[in-house]
DNA sequence: ATTAGCACTCGCCGGGGGTGAGTGCCACCC
DNA sequence: GGGTGGCACTCACCCCCGGCGAGTGCTAAT
C-alpha cells in the first residue's frame, strides 16, 4: 500500500469536504480527484486512515470528515500556500495605501482581511514594546495634573494623566521635557532603562518625586496597555451557515469578546517557515473556540513582529486561500507603516 | 365593551409573550392575570385587538403575539420604568467609579450595560462637539510634521498630524499654541469660530495658512470625526435562544458591524420624558434591524447630553427592565464624567 | 496490492394518523 | 349590550413507519 496515495486521499477528502460541508465517500472521490484506483481500494485507505486518526466518520452509514488531527497534517505537510493574484494584491496595496492615519490603516486591514477570508478578522495594534520613541510631551492641565503624550516611530499616540502633588510646573516640566527627549528619542523600550535612570540621578532631590513619576509611567505606557488593543470585523460571517457550529455561535461570540483571550492566543502562536501560525480546533485549549481554527501572521519589521494579525473560522476552513491572505496583508500592513 | 379592560388583556399578552416566547391564547391569559373575566370574553378583545393591529397569529390554531404596534403602545403608555434596586444601583456605580480613565469608564460601562439587560450594549464616546476644551498642544514632530493634541473638558485626547510645507516652527509654534489657548479654553466647539478667525486675522500673511491649517483640524477634529467612535459588548447575548430571530443573527451582526448606521440611529432617537427613548422593530429602517428593538439614553449634562448609550435585543424584550437599567446606567456615567 | 461483488447498516425523507391547543361563532343569560 | 358556556373546526406538532440510497466492510478473485 502506498503511503503517497494515503496522503493524496487526505487532501482530497479535506479539500471536498471544505468546498461541499459534506461527508464525502469513496465514490466521489474517485469521481472527483485522479486517484486512478476503484473506490474500494480507496476505501481500504480510508479505514488505514480513521485508524490513524486523520478523519472520522460522523455515523456508520455516511462519508469520512477530518479530524483536527487530518487538519493538521493537511496544513503542515499537503496544502501549499497559494500566492494571491496580481489583481488581488493590486487592490490590498491600493486599499491600505488610501489610509489616513494609523487608526485608519487597523480599520482599514481588519475589514479588508474579513473580506477577503470571510472569515472574522482580527489585528492587533502595533506594539509599543518594540517600536522606537519619538517624542515626549508634557502639558500641565491643572495645578496638579500633568498630561504625558507619548509619540512613537509608528506614529502611534499615546497618553496619560498623571496625578502629582506641589508640581512646580514652571520651572521643572519645561526641564524634564527637554531631557526627556534627548535620552529617548529613537529608543526602544528595552534600550530605555539606563538613560531615564541615569536622566533621574542628575535632577535635583524635590524634582525626583514627580520625575520618577513621570519615568514610570512612560515606562508603564510602553510596556503593557498599548499591546492589548486589537480591532475586529466580520463577525457577521461566523453566522454564514447554520451547520458550522453546533448548535449556537454563542460561546463563539463571548470567546471573541474577551480580548485576553484572543491576545494571550496570538501572541502564543509561533510562525512556521512560511511566516504563518495555525491553530486547529481543540488546540486551542479555550472552550469557545475549539472548533474553530486560528490563522495569524506578524506584521512590522522582519525579524521582530511589531503585532499580530489573524483570521478565525470554523475548523473546515479554506486553509490555503486563508493562510494566503493573512501573510498578504500582513506584509502590506509592514509595508506600510515601515513607509 | 371596556377599553380599559382590552389595554389590560393587551399589555398581560405583551408580558407573558416576553416571558415565555410562546404566543399565549386566551386560556393561560385568565390563569395567569386577574383579570376576572371568561376566556370567551378575552378572545373577544383578542379579536378587536387583532382587528386593530396590536397583536397577531403565527398561524390559526395559535395564540397570539404582540406587533411593532403592540409593543409600542405598551412601552408608551403600559409599563411604568422600574426603578432598579438600591443594591443594584450600589453595585452599578462602584463598579464605574473603579475606572481609572476615560476609556476605562466607556469599557466598564457598556460590559455592565451589556450584564445588566442581557442584550448588545453600546456606548458612544463623549461627544467633543458639546464638550469643551480645555488645551490645545502643539508638537513639531518633523520639518514639515506638525502634531496637534486636543485635550477636552471631559479628559478626552484626540491627536491630529498636520503636514505643512516651510514651517518655521521656532517662531510660529509657540505663539500659536500660546494665543490658541487663550482664545479657546473653555469654550465648546459652537463657540469657537468667531474667536479663531479673529485670532487668525491677528498673524502675519506669511504664516497665515500654517494657522488656518492648524485652525482647522482642531475645529475638524472637535465636529467630526471623534462622535464616530463607540463600543459594543454582549453580541453574544443575540445567539442566546435560537428562535429569537427568523433564520440567522447575520444581518444583525453585519448591521452592527456598520458603526455609522448605529451612531446614525442613536443621534435621531429623540428622548420621552423619562430620559429613555426607544426605536420597535420595523421603526428601524435599517434592513438588518427590523427584527430588533433599542433602547438608548443620553448621558453627560442634564440638557444637553454629550453622547448616547444604548441597548439592543430582539423586538420581543424586557422594555421596562431593560429601560430601567439604561437610563440608570446613563445617570451613573453622567455623575462619573462630572465629578 | 487491487478490485469487483455483495450483504449490511443506518440516516434521511415523505406520508399518515392522532392529539391538543386555540379559535370563532352562536345561543343564552343578566 | 356585554359577558359566558358550549361546540365545531382548524392546523401545527409529534410520532411512527416503511422505502430509499449512500456508503461501508468483507471476501474472493485477479
Amino acid at each position: 500500500m502506498s503511503d503517497d496515495r494515503r496522503l493524496d486521499v487526505l487532501r482530497a477528502i479535506v479539500e471536498d469536504y471544505v468546498l461541499t460541508h459534506e461527508p464525502v465517500g469513496s465514490r466521489v472521490l474517485v469521481e472527483r480527484h485522479a486517484l486512478g484506483v476503484s473506490p474500494a481500494t480507496i476505501r481500504n485507505d480510508m479505514a488505514a486512515l480513521e485508524e490513524a486518526g486523520y478523519i472520522a466518520q460522523p455515523h456508520t452509514s455516511a462519508g469520512r470528515i477530518p479530524t483536527d488531527k487530518g487538519y493538521r497534517l493537511f496544513v503542515d505537510r499537503l496544502s501549499a500556500v497559494k500566492p494571491l493574484s496580481a489583481p488581488e494584491r493590486k487592490a490590498i496595496s491600493v486599499f491600505l495605501e488610501e489610509a489616513v492615519d494609523l487608526d485608519d490603516v487597523v480599520d482599514r486591514a481588519v475589514r479588508l482581511l474579513a473580506q477577503l477570508t470571510q472569515q472574522v478578522a482580527v489585528v492587533q495594534y502595533p506594539s509599543l514594546r518594540r517600536s522606537a520613541l519619538r517624542h515626549v510631551e508634557l502639558v500641565p492641565v491643572a495645578d496638579d495634573r500633568l498630561l504625558v503624550v507619548i509619540i512613537t516611530e509608528t506614529g502611534r499616540v499615546e497618553q496619560r494623566i498623571v496625578e502629582v502633588e506641589g508640581m512646580d510646573a514652571e520651572r521643572v516640566v519645561p526641564e524634564l521635557r527637554a531631557r526627556l527627549n534627548v535620552h529617548a528619542a529613537g529608543r526602544r523600550l528595552i534600550d530605555l532603562a539606563a538613560p531615564l535612570e541615569e536622566m533621574t540621578a542628575a535632577f535635583a532631590p524635590q524634582d525626583q518625586p514627580l520625575v520618577r513619576q513621570v519615568v514610570h509611567v512612560v515606562e508603564d505606557t510602553l510596556a503593557e496597555s498599548t499591546e492589548e488593543r486589537l480591532v475586529m470585523a466580520g463577525t457577521a460571517n461566523l453566522a454564514r451557515t447554520g451547520t458550522d457550529f453546533p448548535g449556537t455561535i454563542r460561546p463563539v461570540l463571548e470567546a471573541l469578546e474577551e480580548n485576553v483571550v484572543l491576545l494571550r492566543l496570538l501572541t502564543e502562536m509561533a510562525e512556521d517557515s512560511a511566516g504563518v501560525a495555525v491553530r486547529i480546533g481543540r488546540e486551542n485549549q479555550h472552550v469557545g473556540l475549539t472548533e474553530t481554527s486560528i490563522v495569524a501572521a506578524g506584521y512590522g519589521a522582519d525579524g521582530e513582529p511589531l503585532a499580530r494579525i489573524g483570521a478565525l473560522g470554523p475548523t473546515r476552513m479554506d486553509y490555503a486561500g486563508t493562510m494566503a491572505s493573512v501573510r498578504a496583508v500582513a506584509r502590506y500592513l509592514s509595508r506600510i507603516l515601515a513607509g
